[in-house]
RNA sequence: GGUCAGUUGGUGAAACGGUUAACACAUCGCCCUCUCAAGGCGACACUCACGGGUUCGAAUCCCGUACUGAUCACCA
C-alpha cells in the first residue's frame, strides 16, 4: 500500500479557529498513525479575502501544537508550489481544465449570467441547468473564442444515473446526477474555482486521504465526477462533524467565538487544547480521555470518528487543562508558571513556594493573577472576615487567637511551613482548639481573604517572618 | 423548496440484537482537611426524538413522522 498522505488547506482568511485546527489535527493523526506523511496547502486563491498575516497564525499555531508538516510553504516537499496561488500563476488549472475539454469531458460555456438566471426562474426547484453551448460546432466555437467572446469551462455531466461515494465516517452516499451542475472549472477571468483547483492540487499531489468538514459531503460527488472525468484515483473521503457553539450554530470567528489564539491567551496549554479537540467527534476505544499527540496518533482510528456535531463545552476543557498543569513535570512547571508569578509580584517572593501553593488550584493559567495578589499587599477586608462556621471564628475569637499565633511565631526560628505548622498546632492541641480556629483568623490576616491558595502556614512562610508579624499587628489593630 | 445527512442525560460520549445504558465534564451530597482546591466515595437517563414493524429479545435492523444541520454560485 503506498504512503498515506493528507493535507490541511486552509485560507489565510485570519485566526484559526478551532474546527478548523480539529479538522487539521485529524488530518494530522490520519497520516501519523501509519507513517505517512502531513501536508501543508495554502488556498490564497480568493484574494479578496486575504488578511495580512495570516500565513504566520497558520504557521505558529500548527507549530505551537506540535502538528509539523512534512511539506508546505515554508519547509519545501517534491509536490510544490504549496500557495495556490503559485501554483495559479504556472497555469495547471487552466491546462488541466482544456485537457478535459479537449477529451470531451468538458465544454466551453458562453451564456450570459442571466441567461442562466432566466433557466433557473422557470424550472424552479427541479432546476438543471442544459447549457446550449454544449451544441455548439467546433467552428462556432472557435468563432466565439476568436471573437474574444468570455467563457467558462464547464464539466460535462450527464443528467441519466446516480453517483456514489463512500465515506469513511458517514459510509455510501447516492446522489442522482440530475441534482448535480454541470459546474464551472474554469472562471471567466481564467481562475479556477475551488473545487477545481482542490482536486487538481490534491491529485497532483499524491493526497490519498482527504479529510475536510461535512460541509463539502453534498459536493463530494462532483468532485468525483472531475476525478473520473480524468480517470484518477478517487481518495479516501474523511468527513468530519462539525465542532459546535450549541445546538444550532457552529464554532465559528464570524461570532466572535474563541480562537485558538484566544485559548491561549486565556492561559490554555496547546497540548490540552489539541487533546480537547480530539475527543470532539471521536471517541478512543479505551477509556481514557489524556492522550499526548504521539499517544493520539496510535490511538486514532477513522471508524470512530461519530457523524454528529459535537458542542465545545470551555468547562470540560478547562478540567483538562488543570490535569495538564497538574500532570506536569515540577521544572517545566515551574518555568510555565513563574512568568505569571513574577509579573503581578515581581521577584520579591520565592516563586517556586507560591509555584507550589497554587498548583493544585490552578486550570489555567490566567487565574494566577487574582489568586496570588495578596502576597504583595494584603486585600482590604472587612472584620467579618473572620467569621467561620466551621472554625467557629468571629472578630471577637480572632482577637484572642491572633495573640497567641504571634506569640507562638515570635519565638520561631527555623521559618518553614513545617514548623510553622507543628507549633501552631501543638499549641492548638494545648489549648483544646481545632487546628481551624488557630489557622483561619491567621490566614485572614495575612491575606486579608476567607479563600487563599496554601493555607496559612503556607502563606506565612512565603511571606516571611517579619511580614507575618506585622501583618498580624495590623489585624490586631484593626480589630481593637 | 429539492437533495444529502444526523437525532443516546445539561455537555463529550460508549454500546457493534441479550449489561442494572460504560466512562468523563458539569451539578449535588459525604469523607479528608489550616480556608479553597486537589484527592477519595456516592447520587444523577424507569430509558436511547416519536410512531409502527421484524425478532424469543431492539438504543442497536427496516419503514414512516417530527426536528436539526449541510448543500443547491463564475465564494472558498
Amino acid at each position: 500500500m503506498s504512503k498515506i498522505r493528507t493535507r490541511f488547506a486552509p485560507s489565510p482568511t485570519g485566526y484559526m479557529h478551532i474546527g478548523n485546527l480539529r479538522t487539521a489535527l485529524y488530518a494530522y493523526l490520519i497520516a501519523k498513525k501509519d507513517d505517512g506523511d502531513f501536508i501543508l496547502r495554502i488556498e490564497d486563491t480568493d484574494q479578496g479575502r486575504l488578511v495580512q498575516g495570516a500565513v504566520d497564525i497558520i504557521y505558529n499555531t500548527l507549530k505551537q501544537c506540535g502538528l509539523n508538516h512534512d511539506e508546505g510553504p515554508d519547509n519545501g516537499g517534491n509536490y510544490g508550489p504549496y500557495v495556490q496561488s503559485e501554483r495559479m500563476r504556472s497555469g495547471i488549472y487552466h491546462e488541466y481544465a482544456h485537457k478535459l475539454v479537449e477529451m470531451g469531458k468538458a465544454h466551453y460555456c458562453f451564456c450570459k449570467e442571466e441567461d442562466i438566471e432566466k433557466q433557473r426562474n422557470e424550472q424552479g426547484d427541479s432546476f438543471y441547468f442544459v447549457d446550449p453551448c454544449k451544441l455548439l460546432s467546433k467552428e462556432e466555437i472557435q468563432k466565439k473564442l476568436d471573437a474574444g467572446e468570455p467563457y467558462v469551462i464547464r464539466l460535462n455531466v450527464e443528467p441519466e444515473g446516480t453517483t456514489s461515494f463512500t465515506d469513511e465516517v458517514y459510509g455510501t452516499i447516492t446522489v442522482e446526477n440530475k441534482t448535480l451542475d454541470e459546474m464551472v472549472l474554469l472562471k471567466s477571468d481564467g481562475f479556477p474555482t475551488y473545487n477545481f483547483a482542490n482536486v487538481i492540487d490534491d491529485h497532483l499531489m499524491d493526497i490519498t486521504d482527504v479529510v475536510r468538514g461535512n460541509e463539502y459531503l453534498s459536493s463530494t460527488p462532483k468532485y468525483n465526477l472531475i476525478y473520473e472525468a480524468f480517470g484518477w484515483d478517487i481518495p479516501r473521503y474523511i468527513h468530519c462533524p462539525p465542532v459546535m457553539k450549541d445546538e444550532h450554530q457552529k464554532l465559528s470567528k464570524r461570532n466572535g467565538d474563541a480562537s485558538f489564539q484566544d485559548l491561549l491567551a486565556k492561559g490554555y496549554l496547546p497540548e490540552a487544547i489539541l487533546n480537547y479537540i480530539a475527543l470532539l467527534g471521536w471517541a478512543p476505544s479505551e477509556d481514557r480521555e489524556i492522550y499526548s499527540l504521539s499517544e493520539l496518533a496510535q490511538a486514532f482510528d477513522v471508524k470512530r470518528i461519530g457523524t454528529t456535531g459535537a458542542i465545545f463545552d470551555i468547562d470540560k476543557l478547562t478540567w483538562m487543562n488543570g490535569v495538564y498543569i497538574r500532570n506536569m513535570e515540577k521544572d517545566k512547571y515551574y518555568d510555565l508558571v513563574k512568568p505569571y508569578i513574577q509579573e503581578t509580584l515581581g521577584t520579591g517572593f520565592n516563586s517556586e513556594l507560591i509555584a507550589d501553593a497554587i498548583h493544585d488550584r490552578i486550570n489555567t493559567l490566567s487565574e494566577i493573577k487574582d489568586m496570588i495578589t495578596f502576597f504583595e499587599k494584603a486585600d482590604e477586608y472587612d472584620d467579618d472576615v473572620f467569621f467561620n462556621k466551621k472554625a467557629k471564628t468571629d472578630p471577637e475569637v480572632a482577637k484572642t487567637i491572633l495573640p497567641i499565633v504571634k506569640e507562638c511565631l515570635e519565638s520561631l526560628d527555623n521559618w518553614n511551613n513545617q514548623n510553622i505548622f507543628e507549633i501552631l498546632s501543638n499549641k492548638a492541641k494545648e489549648l483544646g482548639y481545632k487546628n481551624i480556629t488557630m489557622m483561619y483568623p491567621m490566614q485572614v490576616a495575612l491575606s486579608g481573604r476567607s479563600v487563599a491558595p496554601g493555607g496559612a502556614t503556607a502563606i506565612a512562610e512565603i511571606l516571611g517572618k517579619k511580614e507575618t508579624l506585622d501583618r498580624i499587628d495590623q489585624a490586631l489593630n484593626k480589630l481593637s
